[in-house]
DNA sequence: TCTGTACTAGTACGTCTGTACAAGTTCTCC
DNA sequence: GGAGAACTTGTACAGACGTACTAGTACAGA
């Protein structure tokens, strides 16, 4: 794949290949040489990009937070424009709306929920993780209060780990009518 | 540990450690040493009692699961005891503390976030993991309605996940407050 | 054109893994 | 007490792992 000379590009599909695979086997069974088959280079490219294999993670995982961040702000933004709508396109069906279409990028959310467990056995994911988990719910505090924040965060991700477990996604109406009952502003 | 002669001992004693290694380094990274190690057993008596190291973690987590369904019976119980209760002692309020002894004990929550991650990858633990997702949600289905069934078993799900990474139980006045929230019964 | 640096690519190493197995010990039943 | 089954224990093996390393190749600036 990355053949000719091209140390950047290189450097992107080891990133790449590292999110695929451990979204796909999880980050204990992710190996150099997994990686590397991936991202098409030989094994001695990876430890020439990354020191260590966790490093290498490490690298990729974030790279994936600063993604979900950037969508952070998108989800802000069309949660601000849905406010003061009537019901039909209102936060809560805006809300469900957003969740549903994360949901449908499956290794995606399988890679989140990976972070998620990792990092409570893996000290050094712990902050990422937190930053992750805790980018949702200051969102949706920032719209409504405290403690709605946190019971919105918490349903949302309910809702990931649900459908990792799964492979589902859950029931439009029922999400929709969970979170329209968090939602209430003060 | 279990040194004199007693195999259904030494089983219970390596189903036990299984679960302790699962709970703490994951599914991935349990090994036949370390449960070992953990049951003071030799490295052979691991694989004379479970022919492969799946088989014993399976039957490790098909035990917790065991566990964690007689748990459910009892919570049914104090949760219908709770029904017509005034709000200080209604079913949010007892459902908030059942949860919050539940996190208590946190290798056991570990543990089952544990099985729920592995699941998404290890197909044959997934039914392992929906049963033990559905048990908590048929039983407040019973106790509500389908939707409401599924939002609070949602918004209990996403405790455990959030407690697995943070290390920290939720507020329990915040908690309280969002299951008063969803639990609006027919 | 020469030289040093950046990069490539293949191989080798020591360690850890799951599992097999042989030799020894203790029990059960006749 | 003797035989066979049940159980114990330590060791061995092939494979996969992270990582180090060497030899070769392409590029920069002199």
């Amino acid at each position: 794949m990355t053949n000719s000379r091209d140390p950047e590009g290189r450097r992107r599909a080891l990133l790449a290949a590292t999110v695929e695979v451990v979204a796909e086997v999880g980050v204990a069974r992710t190996t150099h040489r997994a990686i590397a088959a991936r991202a098409g280079v030989p094994l001695g490219a990876t430890t020439y990009y990354f020191p260590t294999l966790h490093d290498l993670i490490s690298a990729a995982l974030e790279q994936a937070a600063e993604a979900w961040d950037a969508d952070l702000v998108e989800w802000a933004a069309k949660l601000r424009g849905a406010q003061g709508e009537p019901r039909q396109s209102g936060p809560a069906s805006v809300l469900t709306q957003l969740v549903l279409g994360y949901l449908a990028d499956q290794p995606r959310a399988r890679l989140e929920c990976e972070l998620y467990l990792a990092a409570g056995h893996t000290p050094e994911l712990r902050s990422l993780a937190t930053h992750w988990l805790l980018g949702l719910r200051d969102l949706l505090t920032q719209l409504t209060d405290k403690s709605t924040g946190f019971a919105l965060a918490t349903l949302v991700d309910g809702v990931f780990l649900q459908a990792t477990v799964t492979g589902e996604a859950p029931e439009a109406e029922d999400l929709r009518l969970a979170i329209e009952r968090l939602w209430v502003s003060d």
